[in-house]
DNA sequence: TTGAAAGCGGTACCAC
DNA sequence: GTGGTACCGCTTTCAA
């Protein structure tokens, strides 16, 4: 060890500025730093992990990067953890990936991190077992498992779907169907759920009700067979803001202008929404919150507190240019 | 360490069998191979990389999560680790973080990763500068620097310029206009070269260029600005396929239809471009290629080759609906 | 084919 | 305040 000799004091003294220990002799702080400037000196990461028992490193792993909610919440943890001293490591694990077999990911070695956000996984149950049994600390965001035991963070997507709905009922809407999304995803039965509360507290069936997959396409093919069966709405919940644009395009192929004619309203509100036209009037998930509550519960069960807090936000409405108040025609 | 005594044999023999040493005896493997299971052991990743010196760890920095091209890319380089024992541990730096200061990363020190990709960089020089002080294998994706001395990857720009322009040219169209981006990316630079050289073959002057930002919001803004200028073209080059939505999403709003008065390419073909009506013709990114290259580079270096040796792909056209023939009207 | 012993580069406990 | 020393858990000579 080349710093040693350089700052000419031990090894543990070292060790000690290094850690900002307290109970070193200015004099001798003043040498050490000197040295590890001349020498661009860094201690090295794996001898600290194995001799500290831990890696300040925290993992996080998802399933697809191409999602600007997901993006800002891994923004959103990326800044907390760093505040806190960790690092944050990601890992993607594309669902047929998973599928196919046990997680590959180095995250996953009990050894390589401190503890793990799990980011709206697809094989819960899965996961959850094998980071239980590895015993590495962990918290989930947008679980959908309905009655995990692990700590979790989710978003109301009841109240999402709730307020949604009530939105277009207020605008003067009672032709009102909905997209949803794959049922194995809790958000999407509670999202459901919410849309056809409100619509039964107002008395109003809903018109239509439509169970296919994620992504723009869907919502084309959605709103394009309503149509074709005469069943045209004045308005629409969809389940994302993928399936409302994929909607807003089958309808204007057909003639439709929105929100003249049919409103739409998704949810998530991902970074297009905002962009595309007409704006897309949607649902926020308050995602920097999200990250942020992930991050004190997983240094919490890090630090040893038991696992019993989870965390439920609530989303947000956002009234932009694709809903607009029923007109008769 | 329990699994000595589990299994019989001394830790050395353990160790061998971890890394398939094969003078073992067949009698001694078995023993070790049941201690393993039955313990379910796995070994110490930070012990392993003191002693090795190797973390088996790739790190790859990229500035957003939310872009098909990056995610596939990602995917590919994923997968192509893996085949060669290497973990990927992903770092997002956004772009406002890194005006900010320094790489706070952990990918960036030395004793951490092997070695790192780096993806399409926005502060490249300094990264690069950075890298090699600190000595640590590193290969770019989509690099900026017109004349870095880094082993890059990239895809000829000039090419998807040029063939994208050619392919509005051989619709009939010769009023045509280009959207592009802001101007440090060398992939913007190159992709307008082209542009401008596939008008200059066909003795056809460019009917307006527009230098904006990326994203939908500009493609929209550029495409309104030439309208209500009375410069509206025929056909579009849209720098990528954001801005493409988004001129697309201006023409419509004025009344033209998309491609029967204007045609519009876009660059980059992201999910969304074969989902959105009418589906957009434009340019691929061999993504696939882009992630392996890499891969096989970055390992190259990590053995000790030169860095002499970087890569150019070429793009590929994609005809969908957005484009057809020019019509006099 | 096997194991004893010497690191790898730090941290933590101890006595001074 | 400081430094000696015993680890942390694995890999790598080297002899046997």
């Amino acid at each position: 060890m080349d710093i040693v000799t350089k700052s000419g004091v031990s090894l543990v003294t070292v060790s000690r500025v290094l850690n900002n220990v307290t109970t070193v002799r200015e004099s001798n702080r003043q040498k050490v730093l000197k040295a590890i400037k001349e020498l661009d000196y860094e201690p090295n990461s794996a001898a600290r992990s194995l001799a500290r028992g831990t890696t300040g490193l925290i993992g996080l792993t998802l399933v697809t990067l191409n999602d600007s909610v997901f993006h800002d919440i891994v923004q959103a943890v990326n800044e907390h953890l760093e505040e806190k001293g960790y690092f944050l490591a990601l890992s993607i694990s594309s669902p047929t990936q998973e599928e196919a077999e046990k997680q590959n990911s180095f995250l996953f070695q009990e050894d390589r991190v401190d503890g793990i956000i799990v980011l709206s996984p697809l094989n819960e149950k899965q996961i959850v077992m094998e980071l239980k049994r590895k015993n590495i600390p962990f918290v989930i965001i947008d679980n959908h498992d309905d009655n995990t035991r692990a700590v979790t963070v989710n978003v109301d997507n009841y109240v999402g779907g709730f307020e949604a709905t009530r939105h277009l009922i207020e605008l003067g809407h009672t032709r009102i169907a909905h997209v949803s999304g794959p049922e194995h995803f809790l958000s999407v039965r509670e999202r459901k759920r919410g849309f056809e509360k409100a619509l039964e507290q107002s008395g109003i069936a809903p018109l239509a009700v439509a169970h296919t997959e994620f992504g723009i396409r869907s919502g084309f093919q959605a709103a394009t067979a309503w149509i074709e069966a005469g069943v045209v709405p004045t308005a629409v919940f969809a389940g994302d803001d993928a399936l409302a644009l994929g909607a807003m395009d089958a309808f204007r192929a057909k003639g439709y202008r929105i929100p003249d004619d049919i409103s739409i309203i998704g949810y998530d509100n991902q970074l297009f929404a905002s962009e595309i036209h007409p704006q897309l009037t949607t649902i926020r998930q308050p995602v920097e919150q999200m990250g942020k509550e992930a991050v004190r519960l997983l240094l919490k069960l890090i630090g040893g507190a038991p696992r019993n807090s989870s965390v439920l936000l609530q989303p947000q409405l956002i009234i932009r240019h694709s809903t607009a108040n029923y007109k008769q025609r």
